[in-house]
DNA sequence: ATTACAAATCAAAATATTTAAATTTGTTCT
DNA sequence: AGAACAAATTTAAATATTTTGATTTGTAAT
């Protein structure tokens, strides 16, 4: 049973079929049409993993580990004090830089050392970044 | 004058320099070294701009959005059927596409037809995401 | 000028993310 | 075993983002 929402948006989808602003078609095959193009390019789980990996990278002091972590290795400590940060904050973001498998883990004593685990991955990201505005 | 949790830091930096896993220096003079390390790496405006630009992707809506209009250009009715948005939904992520300048519009009578403004960034977004595990 | 209508904007609620104090975990000393 | 301590986790508060109903804006047709 279709919402009034969908009722709407169809209605406005046929008087733009009336328009001559798009090759007059049957409304019902349009619209499966524009949902079928939407479903190709975008399968949902890929859309999911994308959409996940882009959300660990959007945040300033995630942005700022990874330029410092393809540095060098460096342990949560020295992360504390070069970007200015409380133990837990820093702990909180490596996590989720970590669930991405951005940058992985290495125990000595009671320091635990962070890298970038995907160097490829992260140069490809930054050559993103760096793209001429 | 420092606060209770800069001391923290580094007193933790000093047991880090007085273990031998870091080439031992002085304390003071590391913190700084880390400090301008970060910022060497992050000017504050840049990493701002570039955060910005992620945050904007960082949405399944929006980055479905961005493939259709790679493909076409399309108006706000086309996008709230394609993607099963409600018109507010679809215009309020439009908008901060557009401020991300990743798509313009285009007047048409009632409609306006939005397309990618920057196709080679675009692209490169899109390299970016397909990159290999 | 009035009506119709696509899209933008406003306003408020729902949801998600970020932060940090407090606590816990696990390791290394003695 | 017990003390010291780096980092992880828990919890709660603060902040930001997303969603949608209601309204407004601007264009086109009568």
């Amino acid at each position: 049973m279709p919402t009034a929402r969908t009722i709407r948006r169809s209605e406005r989808l046929e008087r733009l079929l009336c328009s001559n602003l798009r090759p007059s078609e049957d409304l019902v095959a349009y619209a499966a049409e524009l949902k079928t193009i939407a479903n190709q390019l975008a399968d949902e789980e890929l859309i999911d993993t994308k959409t996940r990996l882009l959300k660990s990278l959007a945040n300033e002091t995630r942005l700022k580990m990874l330029r410092l972590l393809n540095e060098r290795e460096m342990c949560v400590c020295e992360l504390t004090v070069a970007l200015d940060l409380t133990q837990p904050t820093a702990s909180h973001h490596l996590n989720i830089l970590e669930n991405m498998k951005l940058i992985r883990d290495r125990k000595e004593g009671k320091w635990v050392f962070y890298s970038v685990s995907k160097p490829k991955l992260v140069q490809s990201l930054f050559n993103f970044l760096e793209f001429p505005e």
